[in-house]
DNA sequence: TAAATCACTTGTATTTTGCAAGTGATTTTA
DNA sequence: TAAAATCACTTGCAAAATACAAGTGATTTA
């Protein structure tokens, strides 16, 4: 994935090189709404991604200049993998995703005061989430 | 892909399994912003997608509501994507996906103007993509 | 009636994914 | 201080998905 070359001039396109596929979505949910932010935690996620899908994964999105990854400052085996603010500059995405999914299928209890949140203010919804991803 | 069972009850997860791969995403894009409607159209593209794949995601798409498939008017040979509904209100999602792309990505000479009217006034701009689309 | 158009399908090689079992660096436990 | 545990991966291999090239069959135009 990191090393596919563009196929068109075309936006979209060339964001979907980026992130576009399946297990780099659910990686960058679990760091924008999850806490989610090592290895360990990532393989945690429901989905049961391969170990080695993840590491492919988390490379491309750091190569794509998505993610970082530093030692953990409590635990010098441990990584951090954070957003860049390429990567905060995906959460109005993920806001509509969550939008577009509420309508066609049933919302887990987790998320519906996240939903609401939206729906009582979607623009101050965005601003507030990404200050706190860019601290 | 159409015959994938939920990987978990993730509203994002449960999308991404809809539509959430590259290819089905180009689709996607053609159809609503391309004027993009037959299958010999869609080989056009400048991603070049293979015949059996494009095949394969337009079967995938329908089976998820996602498009429609009927027989071109005036060519009983051909046949007419159509988004849906449901394919509509994809439309805020592939915006935000123009917006980011903006950012990181050099903008197409026909795309520019779409992204200026997205700057004028974001909200009539999906609000008139949408019911054009609908019609 | 023959050639062209259109939307696919089929066959096969290549690439990607998924699964299970390591590995090696640190860190805690005995 | 040696042994076990934790953590972030890597490796090997089978299965699935993708890419590419070459059909096929139903209309439709010449």
């Amino acid at each position: 994935m990191a090393n596919t070359k563009k196929r068109s001039e075309c936006p979209i396109s060339n964001s979907l090189e980026a992130w576009g596929d399946k297990w780099s979505l659910l990686i960058i949910r679990d760091l924008m709404f999850n806490g989610v932010c090592t290895y360990g935690d990532f393989m945690k996620s429901p989905e049961k991604i391969a170990t080695n899908i993840l590491a492919s994964r988390l490379l491309d999105l750091e190569e794509n200049g998505i993610i970082t990854k530093e030692i953990h400052p409590e635990n010098r085996t441990k990584f951090l993998y954070k957003l860049t603010e390429k990567g905060v500059n995906l959460f109005p995405l993920i806001v509509e995703i969550n939008l577009w999914a509420e309508k066609y299928y049933p919302v887990p209890e987790e998320r519906k005061e996240m939903l609401e949140e939206i729906h009582r203010d979607k623009e101050a919804f965005i601003k507030n989430g990404m200050a706190k991803l860019k601290e």
